[in-house]
DNA sequence: GTACGATTCAAACGCTTGTTTGACCGCTCT
DNA sequence: AGAGCGGTCAAACAAGCGTTTGAATCGTAC
């Protein structure tokens, strides 16, 4: 499932994330995740300590590197004269969407991350709020100057749209199929287009 | 965990449906759900043959009533002279927010559907479509007809952006915590209004 | 070459999983 | 009264789970 020339902690990573996302925490067990990492069993609590540090490293791994660029993306947007909104849309979801092309598992990655908020777990919630919260933060208040008159409510209902939207779509669940001709990487620009073409709609109704 | 005047293969529904919610399929037991619905742990195999099949029967129990509600309320909308866009959109997302409300397990019912959702297995994804995929199509027939401008692919993609958005926002995974004042219900039902404003300026679009 | 820490390995640990079994209960019908 | 039956029950089943163990192996520094 791996190249042989990765390590050992960066194949049983890749193999779990992929097995994460079509089987879910539970649903996916260290026997499976170390058969497909090609990897002794007992490696994982070598490494990781346990299945649950394993599931954090997971996320780690993916969402600094999302989170750097989301705020790299955020602060290039800020630092135009006069920012426009779908540049700050685009900070937020063009990212997601490189992720989500990364050839060694991002798309994986996404289906991880919508099963992540389906799980209700305090810890994993904890964590991911800990750990990447801010990043949350930055945009709704780059959003909140940029639409001085929508009220605050008004403003988070509307991003936790987009981020349902974003997910929801990313993680490919919905009924849209990628036509054959269109490569996979055409098929996501697309969206990318299309989700920030809505959600700047949305984000200035009214 | 449910009174004892129901029968026991509702008591094993209502408690399978709240610990799904939770824990997931994987990852809540029958023995789990047995206990909750104090009810034996052979039961479920007696009433439901297995595991797999208590959870399709969690799936039916709810998405009847859900669809034959969204499918009136369509016919309803489509009933006047001139249907507008927003009370098609209604017809999608407020019998949704009234299952939510239900107090006997519905808004535990909606975290199971974003479960679903995540879910990428191709057994629950085909009962899924299977069952209840021409309520889709016939929303998506509806919004083709009152935005003609739009093209198909166009529109697919954001009825996918709402329902990401509808199943983010009523299984409150965001950041959007309830005011200590606001009733659920008002809660629930200013997030409908929200929505709606919402996607119907995201459809509007261009 | 040999000693040493880091890594891998097969095997086993105790426990939980979904499912099956066969006895037993409470009811209705003749 | 007793046969039949849908339902419940405690107990057991094999299989799979996350984790631990102690020995084998590796690469490197002396």
């Amino acid at each position: 499932m791996n190249a042989p020339h990765f390590s050992t902690k960066e194949r049983i990573l890749g193999a779990a994330e992929t097995l994460f996302a079509r089987h879910g925490f539970a649903g996916a067990s260290l026997r499976q995740v170390t058969a497909a990492a090609n990897v002794n069993l007992a490696a994982v609590n070598y490494h990781f300590g346990s299945k649950d540090n394993l599931i954090e490293e997971v996320f780690r791994r993916r969402l600094d590197e999302l989170n750097a660029r989301r705020l790299d993306a955020l602060n290039a947007a800020l630092t135009a004269d006069s920012p426009r909104l779908e540049d700050v849309l685009g900070a937020f979801i063009r990212p997601a969407l490189e992720l989500s092309l990364d050839e060694t598992g991002g798309h994986a990655f996404m289906r991880v991350l919508a099963r992540a908020y389906a799980e209700h777990d305090e810890r994993l919630r904890k964590f991911l709020s800990d750990n990447y919260g801010h990043v949350l933060r930055d945009f709704a208040a780059a959003f909140g100057r940029l639409l001085p008159h929508l009220d605050k409510e008004e403003l988070y209902w509307r991003l936790d749209f987009i981020t349902g939207a974003l997910t929801h779509s990313m993680a490919d669940f919905g009924p849209m199929k990628r036509r054959g001709q269109v490569t996979e990487e055409a098929h996501r620009e697309r969206a990318a287009a299309h989700l920030i073409r809505f959600a700047v709609a949305g984000l200035m109704a009214d």
